[in-house]
This record gives structure tokens, C-alpha cells and sequence, in this order.
DNA sequence: TAGATTGTTAATCGATTAACAATC
DNA sequence: TAGATTGTTAATCGATTAACAATC
């Protein structure tokens, strides 16, 4: 089984933007669609949208496009969204009920079916449905499942040894919400959510747009900074 | 007063994990570094490390490197981290008290004042100390406080009203965590935090790997897939 | 001084864009 | 058929890497 290679890491990225479009035009009812249409509504140049799609090995027809239901389900099994995961959460926290309330994970691939905290209060609860386990049965409940995807949203003092307990329990890759870098096997595929860093380019972007409005929204361009005015409105 | 141009996107996503290499060298009492300790750490080329430090227009010592604290604060105020932004957050639901939580967002330049919802039951509580007001509010206190930074933790069906509302509170940039994408003016900086994108790239790696297992985690090779293994297991 | 590391210029590599022939 | 859109090859652009001189 010859197996794709050389898919760079910029179109792995537009990939999942493109099935995002997509299933709008599909709930539509639109058949059809052409990658100048992808490019013009994503502000992509239509030949890369076209060496993105060939990535996945469909192929369209000239004068027509791509038939968008067939083009959803390429990109997704390329993606590997369609074998879809059993996962285990541990950190039954807010982060962790709010992705245990997100119905739509399983559409990307991973199905959460059980959440794992040391909590007493917690423990016996079901939050949207998931049991919350006690921490200490993870391990061997992730090998009796065969789990292979864990979701660690404890608190980053704890989420070394709990990945550890992942990896421990047969997971092999972890998607990591806690703000510290683990250190685990390299066979281990780790995805780390770095809420930071997105949130880092905003607040830049902004303090740009502040510092050179070349804009016509009418901010001043002698360096005053709106941003400092008016200290004493409150609440 | 010249403004920075023609820096890489790239480099711009490298910057802030310097600032997270570097703050555990700080913790550490590590005086100075050098860009291929950096790099080492990192896995980076030395060279990619030192032009991304360029950036920045700190300048170092050749035989010695880099002044760690002097590093960090040069990183953090190319990227605009240290004039802290007052924002308003919008959907106190799980993941906005999640955020709410975080005490480090302030380190990374954000500072929620404020959370808004339409839940009379959440209206006048707190959550992290953070005051939860009615939705109807905000607009006009986002014009008297001049906020700047909007969160959008609401339901993907009212995202787009209630960025609306923050934009006619003037409010300049926008940080998405609804599934939606926004239609808003050109000069709003917006930010998608697209969880889904990033656990879409986790099962596809996750996919690949069971399916080229060439490493040597002893998982066969004819592709018999050890994901389908013992559904009988029971929680 | 000797040598490590910076700063900077040049070479390479890869991704994006452009051009165009093939096809329905 | 005519023409739009695909598929594919070539040109451009930009980012990464390599080389090396400057400097503490």
C-alpha cells in the first residue's frame, strides 16, 4: 500500500478549511463546485486550492469541478477523519466539560467516552452524558478499550504524570491543553493546544494596528494612543 | 517612527515558544544563551534562531549570547505583550470560565475585566472574580471602558450577533472560539481559535502512524489494524 | 591571543504562482 | 463546437540553511 509523502505541512492546514467550506455549500444543496470558487471565497490562489485538493488523489472534471460530496469525503478519509477514535479525557475540569459538551468532535475523528478526574465530588457524576472515572482506573481501562487518544486538560502541575498514565495505558497520541511541554517516548504523537501562542498573535496584530493605523477609521497618526484614554469609566 | 516590516509569519508563530524556552531558563537562574542552545532545545536551526531574534532588533554578544531577561522582554515587546489589553469576554459557559481561570492570559498582554452572558442565573455572579454582567450591556461598556479585545465563548448560533455587538462597541479585535467564522468591517483583527483544525491534524497523524507503523513499536505491518481490537471491553 | 558566537551575505530548497495543453 | 475548468509543467518568490567575516 503506497502511502502519500511529500504533503507539505501548509496543506495539511488548508486541508480541514476547505471541509469547513465545503459542508456549508453542501447543506446548500450546491453540487458542484471549482477550485476558483474555493479560492475566491477563501482568499486562496485557485491553482493552490487545486494542489491541495490533488493531495487527496480526487480528481474533477474539466468544465464542471469537483462534485462536493465526494470531495468532503476525499479530503476527509485523507485526513483519517472517518475512522473515527475512541479517546479518554482526563481533567473533568471547565475545559474538559466544555469539550465534553462538543457534539461535533466526533465529526474530526475522536469520540470521547469517558472522562477521568480525582475528584470525589466528581467521580460517579456524568457530565453531557460521559461517566467521570477516577484517575486511578485510567490506565487499565485505556488497555482493556484499546484507547489510543487521550485529552489531558488537568492542571499543569499534573499533566506529566497523567500523560505518563496515558502512555502507560497503550494511548499513543495525546492532545495537550495544559501549558507545559511533555516529555514522553518519541513514538508518541503529541498535539499541543497552545492557547497562548494564538492568543499571543492577536494581542501583537492589535498593538500593530494601534501603533500604524494607515486605516481610515479615523485613529490619529501622531502616536496618540486611544488605547490609554479614559481610565476612570467603570462598571 | 519606522515600523517593523516583512517579518515572516513563521517567524512570528517561533517567537513566542523562544519566550516559553526562555522563561525556564530564567526560572533557572540561566544568565545568558546562546542561539544554538536555543536551537538544540528546539530542534530549530541555529541560524533560523538567530534572524528570528533579529527581528526583534535586540542585539547580543558574540562568545557570550543573549542576556536571558533582556531577551525575553525584547521578544515580548516586539510582540506587543507588555501593553497590557483590558477585553471584555462574551458566553460564560464552560470554556469562558475556563478562560476566566486562566491567570496567566495577563502575561500574554490580555486582561478580562469582565464576562457577559444572557443567563439570568449567571447575570450578577462571579466567576474567578470576574464579574458576569448581562449581555445587553456590553456594548455601551465597551464604549465607555474603551475596550479594545473581545472573547467570543458563545454558542456557534450567536456568535456572529454578539461580535456585532462588541464591534459596535468599538471593539478592534475579536478572539473566536465559536465554531463560526465571522462576517465583520475589514479592519477587525480576528482570530479564529479553530480546535477543530488542530484535532484534525492529531487523528490524522494518529492514522498515518497505524497505518506505516515503520517504527519499531512491534505493530504489524499487513495492516491489520489494532485499533478495531476487543469492542467487548466494558467500563 | 584563541575561539566561540554574533551578524550578514550567498546558496539552496521548497512552496506558491503563472502558463498552457488536455478534456469534457 | 466553444469555452470553462482540470491537470501538469515551468517560473517566481520567499524562507531556510550554509558560509564566513566581525567581534568580544
Amino acid at each position: 500500500m503506497e502511502y502519500k509523502n511529500g504533503i507539505s505541512e501548509a496543506t495539511m492546514r488548508r486541508l480541514p478549511i476547505y471541509v469547513h467550506l465545503l459542508r456549508s455549500y453542501d447543506e446548500n444543496k450546491v453540487e458542484n463546485i471549482s477550485c476558483s470558487d474555493i479560492g475566491r471565497h477563501l482568499n486562496f490562489d485557485p491553482t493552490q486550492v487545486r494542489k491541495d485538493l490533488e493531495a487527496t488523489g480526487i480528481i474533477g472534471k474539466p468544465r464542471v469541478g469537483f462534485h462536493v460530496p465526494s470531495l468532503i469525503l476525499a479530503i476527509e478519509d485523507f485526513l483519517g477523519w472517518n475512522n473515527v477514535n475512541d479517546a479518554f479525557l482526563a481533567g473533568a475540569g471547565n475545559l474538559g466539560a466544555a469539550l465534553l459538551g462538543y457534539e461535533r468532535l466526533k465529526r474530526y475523528g475522536v469520540h470521547i467516552v469517558a472522562a477521568f478526574d480525582s475528584d470525589p465530588a466528581k467521580i460517579g457524576r456524568e457530565i453531557y452524558s460521559h461517566p467521570v472515572l477516577s484517575i486511578d482506573r485510567m490506565t487499565n481501562l485505556a488497555k482493556r478499550m484499546h484507547i489510543l487518544i487521550g485529552i489531558i486538560t488537568v492542571p499543569g502541575e499534573h499533566a506529566q504524570k497523567t500523560a505518563e498514565m496515558m502512555v502507560e495505558g497503550g494511548i499513543r497520541a495525546i492532545w495537550n491543553f495544559s501549558p507545559v511541554s511533555l516529555s514522553l517516548p518519541g513514538h508518541i504523537i503529541v498535539q499541543n493546544e497552545e492557547l497562548y501562542y494564538s492568543l499571543a498573535a492577536l494581542s501583537r496584530k492589535l498593538a500593530d494596528h494601534i501603533n500604524q493605523p494607515n486605516l481610515s477609521d479615523g485613529v490619529s497618526k501622531d502616536g496618540s494612543n486611544p488605547n490609554a484614554a479614559d481610565p476612570v469609566a467603570k462598571i
